[in-house]
DNA sequence: GCCAACGTTGGC
DNA sequence: GCCAACGTTGGC
């Protein structure tokens, strides 16, 4: 089993909207780095953090798990969608996306801040500087930590 | 709202 | 294939 962080804008979709929903598909990535983590890596039953970003204040929200591997994504096929993407079709898919199912949300919010005040989080793909990757690997030491950190 | 860092596009 | 211009991400 791997582990992964995923972010999220909670204005667009948060932990609680997961909750509620019980699980979503990962739609919306565009960036081909992120989508083959997905493609290529993610299997069922891989845990996740759920990072709030663009968010007061970012950070880690809570755990989420794989619950369907990679099938294509939806959005890039409707027009009416800001992901749509002309180059798409049904028989040559650009863009896939895992479905996700709600574990816990933390009972404190791991803040960005905190993350960087933890020395032993430092290699953390999150913390780098200029990091952008909205799905990346994290290892099972600082999964662990973080759920420590989160009160779960 | 600003802007640094990064990814993508497109001219050559 | 290089790289400048542009668009996006995301913290602050």
């Amino acid at each position: 089993m791997k582990y992964w962080l995923m972010k999220s804008e909670p204005d667009v979709y948060s932990i609680d909207t997961l909750a509620k929903d019980k699980t979503t598909w990962w739609e919306g990535v565009r960036n081909y780095q992120a989508r083959n983590f997905m493609t290529q890596q993610m299997e069922e039953g891989d845990l996740v953090l759920f990072y709030h970003s663009n968010a007061e204040p970012p950070g880690v929200a809570g755990i989420a798990k794989v619950s369907h591997k990679a099938e294509p994504d939806k959005s890039q096929f409707d027009k009416k969608s800001e992901y749509y993407d002309a180059k798409a079709t049904k028989e040559k898919p650009q863009w896939l996306c895992v479905q996700v199912e709600f574990v816990q949300k933390f009972k404190h919010l791991v803040s960005l801040a905190e993350l960087r005040e933890n020395k032993s989080l430092a290699d953390m793909v999150v913390l780098q500087k200029g990091s952008r990757l909205s799905v990346q690997p994290v290892d099972k030491k600082h999964f662990d930590i973080l759920k420590k950190l989160g009160g779960v």
